[in-house]
DNA sequence: GCGTAACCCTACGCACGAGTAGGTATGCTC
DNA sequence: GAGCATACCTACTCGTGCGTAGGGTTACGC
């Protein structure tokens, strides 16, 4: 019954959905669906701690924290990106809907804010190994750069039912992984002649 | 006027906010808002196309093609968190609000994608004038975790008004780049020990 | 065969907000 | 100062869709 919701959710995104709608969809009535799920606010927030449950699971499923920094990002990408190819209509609701609702913003950017600090947590954890520090803001937009790289192939890998989602990871392991390397290997880009601007 | 609709739909979302609140926000009436800038929809993509417009242009205005590449690329993400820093509400409005309404969603992508293509031909013709091959898939994804990346990290710009957008533009370039020259440079990363999977 | 209880539906009340009709003030022409 | 136009507002209509009240149907007990 949840599967309609998100089905409809997607498409039609929060507002655009109507009960009824959801309601036909799961192949009950309207009062039914109120019976069990409650309003619509809730149905949704249901929805989305669905989801979001389900996508962390998959990722915690495959990380174990005695792999090294690469095989552990390379893992979360795969099932990450994988859980999304076979949740399209999950993720379409987690990352295109949510996120402009007043309502449920909040609830996002805390989901959103764990990720990122599993990433941060993972490079500051590799770069203080190595003996190198970092501010914690110099970490922070790192790990946003790379977690919203991901959101942002994943989105495309939804538009792009065809494409295959390992390979896509592997894709993005280039970027996030080739880059990040040389970062935590203490390379850095400076700006060109002008005032000087210390990377912190 | 536009300003006042957009700083309201930024706040509401585009559902969430009332004719009423947008004309009470400009301080003119009701029907005023209809007599200039017609209705709720039209009213929207006005501000969208304003903002992205302007956004477009603070890019083109620093950006000249005899660039190099890595020069190109940080002023335009100079150019752009700067302008995120400055107009942090119409960024809200194209990048959080417009997503999800389907009536709005096609605009957007269809910037997204005059971007996507624009960084996807930077990387193509570097790329090609080291005589490297690359398939059209291959530089979609990368330019899709590019401008993903950035995106993200001006939504954390927006929601960290302290801080400055030149040394994020810093940062962020860090990651781009770092990890962009990397692969120009033709290094890449390859799945561990599995069925071996060519980056095609 | 009649009470009753669990289950589900149709059909409605009601609030909210987009879009408009009709009226009022200000200024300009002659 | 009468006629008229422009600029704007208050106060309405009307559609839409959430949430619910009240009725029908099936199955079981007696």
């Amino acid at each position: 019954m949840l599967d309609a919701a998100v089905k409809v959710f997607s498409r039609r995104g929060y507002h655009g959905a109507s009960m009824d709608e959801i309601a036909d969809d799961a192949g009950i009535s309207k009062p039914m669906v109120y019976a069990y799920l409650g309003t619509k606010e809730e149905l949704f927030v249901a929805c989305l701690h669905r989801e979001g449950t389900r996508m962390m699971q998959a990722i915690a499923d495959v990380v174990a924290p005695d792999l090294s920094a690469d095989e552990r990002l390379w893992r979360s990408l795969q099932a990450f990106l994988g859980f999304v190819g076979a949740h399209r209509d999950g993720w379409a609701v987690l990352y295109r809907q949510a996120r402009g609702e007043q309502p449920f913003a909040g609830e996002l950017t805390a989901l959103r804010r764990r990720i990122v600090e599993v990433v941060a947590g993972m490079l500051e954890h590799t770069l203080r190994s190595e003996g190198r520090e970092v501010t914690e803001t110099e970490l922070e937009v790192v790990a946003y750069a790379l977690v919203g790289a991901t959101e942002s192939v994943a989105d495309w890998l939804v538009d792009h039912p065809e494409a295959d989602p390992e390979q896509t990871a592997t894709r993005m392991m280039n970027v996030a992984w080739v880059g990040a390397a040389q970062l935590l290997a203490g390379t850095s880009w400076r700006p060109p002649n002008r005032r000087g601007e210390a990377p912190s």
